[in-house]
DNA sequence: CCTTGACCTTCCAGTCGCTGGAACCCATCT
DNA sequence: AGATGGGTTCCAGCGACTGGAAGGTCAAGG
């Protein structure tokens, strides 16, 4: 299957599917004509990857994933083991997140918004606590 | 002030700080030995970008920012604005993660993570529901 | 046979916000 | 004079793509 289907099965653009092929995720067999040829096993190591890189994982975790997934003798605690440390991550990043936005809300609140030039907002972004 | 001192009293690497007079967001004059010399007011500026990517701003965003505070007639409702734009784009990336967090955590729950090679989640990776 | 259009190929540059490093200048202390 | 610790410039690289140019290939239509 050539980079077109592959990239409208998997959901990957095409230039994704390139990009993996380059870092060597995903390395398909060329046709006479020079195209890239998908099997149906680079097909699923694609949506796999889809769907690992929708989660979150970097391409880096990715590798790996990929490797236990096609070793026929990975424990799954080492998969489960990638999976955790990556909710911990993301638990770490939501945090963030949240924090920040009680920071904004916080300054929003305090502005009155209106056509005058005083802002409560600048205020504090430029000087007074954070 | 030279950028060493700017560094430590705003708490940005001087690299940042170098790279803000680069893109135009701060730009301090020069004295004779060709040093960076930083105004109270530019430090103030500098310490203001701190803030302002510290809850997640971008830089246009803070340029932005920058120019409604040293504008005197600005209205705080622009700024008001700007800063409930920014909660929106938190709070999509907040529930996205959530959502991430959510997905990882039942492939986790599913995993027996044990010596055997059958792992639940990277079934679930390659092929069958997202 | 020629053209059109949709594909495919490669390669290079740009995104965002820095960060690291090389190579060099300047200031101060011993 | 030399060592140390500033400062300066410029170039390269990070992650994970994305856009675009320039050109080869293929199937269908006039």
């Amino acid at each position: 299957m050539n980079i077109g289907q592959a990239s409208r099965r998997s959901g990957l653009p095409a230039k994704t599917i390139r990009y993996y092929e380059e870092i060597g995720l995903v390395q398909p067999s060329r046709l006479e004509n020079g195209y890239r040829d998908y099997s149906a096993g680079e097909l699923d190591a694609l949506r796999f990857l889809a769907r690992a890189r929708s989660l979150g994982f970097s391409i880096e975790e990715c590798r790996r994933l990929l490797s236990l997934y096609s070793d026929k003798s990975r424990a799954s605690a080492d998969v489960r083991r990638l999976a955790e440390a990556h909710i911990v991550e993301v638990d770490a990043k939501i945090a963030e997140l949240q924090a920040i936005r009680a920071a904004l809300a916080r300054l929003v609140s305090a502005c009155h918004g209106d056509h005058a030039p005083d802002c409560p907002i600048l205020d504090e972004l430029a000087g007074s606590a954070a």
